[in-house]
RNA sequence: GAUUCUGUAGCUCAGCUGGUAGAGCAAUACACUUUUAAUGUAUGGGUCUCGGGUUCGAAUCCCGACAGGAUCACCA
C-alpha cells in the first residue's frame, strides 16, 4: 500500500536520513534523564536564588524563533510549555557549527521531542526560559501539527474540526492545552469518588464484561462468541446483578467503575461504551442513599472548584446540599398544574394528550408517566434535584414501596436536564423478584427488545438471602459533563466511538 | 432513524450571478545573538471528500454516496 505523502511529509523523511547521516540517532533506545518539569521552573524559578542552573527537561518541539545565531523556541512536557533560549556559541563551543546551524536550524521541525540541558533565567522581556547548552533528538516527528497560536489568551488557528479531534486525540491532546486539563480533571472527579466510597469502608470490585446472560438495566446488549466454550456472550448492560450477589456473598459495601455497552443510538448524549460507577450498600435504604450521593458529588465539586458551584454552559449550579427533593407527582404537579397521582391509566392518557405528550396505546401507565416527566419536568431541573417514588413498571429490580401501593424505593437525580444517577432499595425478596423478571419476560415476548433477561443463578443468589441494600448507578461520562462543563459526551470520553475512515486503494 | 448545515493547501478559512483556485499561519531559501502571533525578502505546495449529471466550460448548479456537526426521537 503506498501512502500519498504531502510535500512536508516528504521533506521530513528527508531531513531523518540527513540526521542518520550525521550519525544522530533520529529515535535513540536510551533514557534521557529529566530532573524537573516546564511548571516546576515557571512556578519556582526565582532569579535572586540559585535554582535550576542544572535542569534537563525533555518533551516537544511547539514553535521557534530563529534570529541568525541565536534562537528561541517553546518546548511542551507532560505539564506545560516552556521558552528554550538558544545560542550558537552555546551549542556550538568549538569550530564546528553543524550542532546549530545545520541540525537545529534546519533539521529539527515542530513536533519533534527534543531534550535539553541548561540553566533557567529570565529573559529581557520578563518570560523565564531556559538557557541551552545541549540538546539531543529525541524522536523526530514525521507528520506536521497544527500549528496554533496565541497572543494575550487569544488563539489563532485553533484546531477545532471536532472529526479530526475526535479520531486524532493525540493531536488535540497535543495542540489544545484545555483538552487535556478536562480529561486531568475527569481523572480527579473519579479519583474523589473512588476515595470518598474507599474511606467510607467499601470495596472496589471488579465483575464480567462477557456474561452469559446481560442484565441489571434495560437496554440492548452487544454480542459475541467464545469458541473454546461454544456459547454465545454478551457485553454487559450494567453490573448491578454481579454486584449485589457479593453482597450476598458478605460484603458490606463493594462499587466498580465499569465499563458498560449498549447497542443503541449514538448522540452528543450516547457513545456505545461508557463508564458507570455502581455501588451498593448492605443495611442501608435509598433515603440514606441520597445523603451518600449528596455528599460525594459535593466533594466532587469542592474538590475540583474549592467550592460547590459549577458553570455549565450559561448556568451556575450549586451542589451545595441539601438537594431540592420531589416526588415524582410533586414535581409533575409543579411543573404542569396537573395532580396525577391517583389517576387510573385512561385518564392518564387523556391526561397526556392535553399536555401535548406523544402518546401510544403500548405504553402503560409508568411509561405515561415517564412520558410527562421527560417532557414536561426533566428539562426545567437545571440544579441537581432529587425524584423519588418511581411507578414499579419500570424497574423491576427496586423494593416496593413501604407505604405507597405502586411504587418502587427509588430515586433520580436529575441535574442540567439530564439524569445523572439511578437508585434504590434494592428488591431481595426471590418471590417478587422472581415475578418482576416474569413481567419483563411478556414484554420482551410483545416486542419489547430492551426488556430484561430471567436471570436464575441471580435468583439463586436471592434465595440465599440478600440483605437489605441501597444500590446506586452513577453515569460517568454524563457526570463529567457538567463538572467539566464539556456539551457532549465525546469531550470527556478520549475515544469516542466513530464510523470507520473510509480506506484509500479500495 | 428524521430534519438541517458542513467537507477547498499540513492547520484555520475566502472563493459572488458557472470561466479549471486564493489569504494567514506552517514549509523551503537568505538575512538577523534577548525574540515571543518575531521581522524582512523570495519560493514551492491542491484528485477543491468521492461518483454521476447539466453545460462549450463545474470548487460553484442538480442527483447520489461517504464522513462530520447541530436539533429532534430512543436510551445512561
Amino acid at each position: 500500500m503506498s501512502q500519498h505523502l504531502s510535500e512536508q511529509e516528504i521533506l521530513r523523511r528527508e531531513k531523518l536520513k540527513e540526521l542518520e547521516q550525521l550519525g544522530i540517532q533520529a529515535y535513540p533506545a536510551d533514557l534521557f534523564e529529566v530532573n524537573c518539569t516546564t511548571t516546576e521552573i515557571l512556578k519556582n524559578y526565582d532569579a535572586e536564588k540559585q535554582q535550576f542552573q542544572n535542569v534537563s527537561i525533555a518533551g516537544r518541539l511547539m514553535s521557534y524563533r530563529i534570529m541568525g545565531k541565536a534562537s528561541f523556541a517553546v518546548i511542551q512536557d507532560g505539564h506545560g510549555k516552556i521558552q528554550l533560549y538558544i545560542t550558537r556559541d552555546n551549542i556550538c563551543p568549538g569550530e564546528d557549527k553543524t550542532l546549530y546551524d545545520k541540525v537545529f536550524k534546519h533539521l529539527l521541525d515542530i513536533g519533534d521531542f527534543i531534550g535539553v540541558k541548561g540553566y533557567a533565567f529570565v529573559t529581557k522581556t520578563g518570560e523565564t526560559s531556559i538557557h541551552v547548552n545541549e540538546f539531543k533528538v529525541l524522536a523526530k516527528a514525521l507528520k506536521p501539527l497544527p500549528v496554533v497560536k496565541e497572543k494575550d489568551g487569544e488563539v489563532f488557528d485553533a484546531f477545532t474540526d471536532p472529526e479530526m479531534r475526535y479520531r486524532q486525540r493525540y493531536v488535540d491532546l497535543v495542540v489544545n492545552t484545555n483538552v487535556r486539563e478536562t480529561f486531568i480533571k475527569r481523572a480527579k472527579m473519579i479519583n474523589v469518588m473512588r476515595s470518598f466510597m474507599s474511606s467510607a469502608g467499601y470495596i472496589e470490585v471488579e465483575t464480567p464484561v462477557l456474561q452469559p446472560i446481560y442484565g441489571g438495566a434495560l437496554a440492548r446488549p452487544f454480542k459475541t462468541h467464545h469458541n473454546a466454550l461454544d456459547v454465545p456472550l454478551f457485553l454487559r448492560i450494567a453490573n448491578e446483578l454481579y454486584l449485589k450477589r457479593l453482597i450476598v456473598g458478605g460484603f458490606d459495601g463493594v462499587f466498580e467503575f465499569a465499563k458498560d455497552f449498549r447497542n443503541e443510538g449514538m448522540s452528543r448524549f450516547h457513545n456505545p461504551e461508557f463508564t458507570m460507577l455502581e455501588l451498593y450498600v448492605a443495611y442501608k435504604d435509598c433515603y440514606w442513599m441520597m445523603d451518600f450521593m449528596e455528599a460525594m458529588v459535593e466533594r466532587i465539586a469542592i474538590e475540583l472548584y474549592g467550592k460547590p458551584e459549577v458553570t455549565v454552559g450559561d448556568q451556575l449550579i450549586s451542589f451545595a446540599r441539601p438537594w431540592k427533593r420531589f416526588t415524582m407527582f410533586e414535581a409533575i404537579k409543579h411543573y404542569t398544574g396537573v395532580d396525577i397521582s391517583s389517576m387510573d391509566e385512561e385518564t392518564l392518557r387523556h391526561t397526556c394528550r392535553e399536555l401535548k405528550v406523544h402518546v401510544d396505546n403500548t405504553m402503560g401507565k409508568g411509561k405515561l408517566i415517564d412520558e410527562i416527566f421527560g417532557n414536561h419536568v426533566e428539562p426545567k431541573l437545571i440544579q441537581p434535584t432529587f425524584i423519588t417514588d418511581y411507578p414499579v413498571e419500570m424497574s423491576p429490580l427496586a423494593k416496593k414501596h413501604r407505604t405507597k401501593p405502586g411504587l418502587v424505593e427509588r430515586f433520580e437525580v436529575i441535574c442540567n436536564a439530564k439524569e445523572i444517577c439511578n437508585a434504590f432499595s434494592e428488591l431481595n425478596d426471590p418471590i417478587d423478584q422472581r415475578e418482576r423478571f416474569e413481567e419483563q419476560l411478556k414484554l420482551g415476548k410483545r416486542g419489547d427488545t430492551e426488556a430484561m433477561v430471567l436471570d436464575e443463578d441471580f435468583l439463586r443468589a436471592l434465595e440465599y438471602g440478600m440483605p437489605p441494600t441501597a444500590g446506586i448507578g452513577i453515569g460517568i461520562d454524563r457526570l463529567a459533563m457538567i463538572m467539566l462543563n464539556q456539551p457532549s459526551i465525546q469531550e470527556v470520553i478520549f475515544f469516542p466511538q466513530m464510523r470507520p475512515e473510509k480506506k484509500e486503494n479500495e
